[in-house]
DNA sequence: TGTTGTCTGATGGTATACCAAAGTCACTTA
DNA sequence: TAAGTGACTTTGGTATACCATCAGACAACA
């Protein structure tokens, strides 16, 4: 139903500059444009985004909020480090309330859930065989993203997303992994035909298999890379 | 070891007016001096705290970074307010990491920790007689912090204290309820009682029991008071 | 009665100034 | 030469003034 109405509006939602600047900076943490333990000096900062302090200084205290961004003393922010015992708390967490999900999600799944959740899934595969990183970063964000919100769980779905940014640069890394790529998919598609058969445990079993094998890699990975 | 210098130690060591006034703030919310869904207006902040605006607006920052404010397009920042189904989901996450780390706990503990945690159900214990809910409130906070960090699992710890931040208001009335005094106390002892034996899956019922008690008397309050 | 214009208050955004703390570095002195 | 000293620079912390925009209230007017 399309009215004339619709054609006048105004598409520009009022994005605040803070807004602007939360996204960019947040990407370049997230992108590894700003290097693990690099310091984030403010006025640089001011320079590079062409914005003041004021604003600068409001996004340093959310994302240090968010657990990306670390404080010193008389130092100044900087880039927040992970060592592997932070890493694997925070696939310890996500194991639980991933699983949690999941289970859920396969007990009360509609067909209309399980429709976005194959859409998901085939958005997944698409992005395995073209090989983009990125892409299969969102596509994996989106098929989680169906399972948490149709649990109803948006609360634990906030909390997975602040600890995925956390180890943003090791998810990446461990979904750019070769052996991923060859057990990935099935695992991934093991969780969707769990849930597509609401069998809640089984559903909650291929989660954890899923989420230790790429705590395993990214162990690895974190241990080869800083011993 | 006491030489002539020491007295000219300066006491007042580097806390940030940001974190006083996040403290006071985090206080004043958390303590119901702010209601729930009142707007903050930062000008009025500024004249009730002494301090300028540079510093409220980063404070407003990192409150709703946790979750205990909430920003309306050009209307500002207001007290965030909880409805029954976002409790719910923060009681069932706290199931989850509190099982889990209740368990990790009674794997692992050793002579030193089953003693700190017998000194904070001892000050529980001494709370409940006592009947301040502020100091019981606090109690409840160290025995459940004793368990998370004997299990290393600080992160985890951060996330609930954030979720009992949201709740806090839920929280201070369930344990004020006079039916939970009288199985509360029950309650952490059989908690306490299962780490001191090693017993994780006793641990975990025990948290399970209790936690789903105090979702429950969660749900009446909140129920009866805004339907 | 309903529309319109105006006014006020609050916010978002910016720039700037000042101070304090910490690091740097050359210079002086024992 | 080495240690101490003092000035300079950088950076963070705080305060304040200014402007644009938006929402809500309210009065004037058709």
């Amino acid at each position: 139903m399309m009215t004339a109405h619709d054609d006048l509006k105004i598409e520009q939602m009022p994005q605040t500059l803070r807004e602007i600047v939360l996204g960019r900076m947040r990407g370049a943490i997230l992108s590894g444009r700003f290097a693990s333990g690099e310091r984030l000096v403010e006025r640089t900062l001011c320079d590079q985004l062409g914005v003041s302090r004021s604003v600068v200084r409001e996004v340093i205290r959310i994302l240090e909020a968010e657990g990306l961004v670390e404080t010193m003393p008389n130092r100044g922010p900087m880039v927040a480090t992970l060592d592997w015992s932070r890493a694997r708390q925070i696939y310890d967490i996500r194991l639980l309330l991933e699983q949690s999900a999941a289970a859920a999600c396969a007990e009360s799944a509609d067909a209309a859930t399980k429709a976005k959740l194959t859409e998901a899934l085939q958005a997944i595969a698409a992005a395995f065989t073209s090989g983009q990183s990125l892409t299969l970063a969102e596509a994996t964000t989106a098929f989680y993203r169906v399972i948490f919100l149709s649990a109803g769980q948006d609360i634990a779905w906030e909390i997975v997303q602040r600890l995925n940014g956390r180890i943003s640069r090791l998810r990446a890394l461990t979904l750019a992994t070769s052996e991923r790529n060859v057990s990935g998919l099935a695992r991934m598609t093991r969780i969707h035909d769990a849930i597509l058969s609401n069998d809640a445990q089984a559903a909650a079993l291929a989660v954890r298999d899923h989420l230790t094998e790429a705590a395993s890699i990214a162990e690895r990975l974190l241990k080869s890379e800083e011993p």
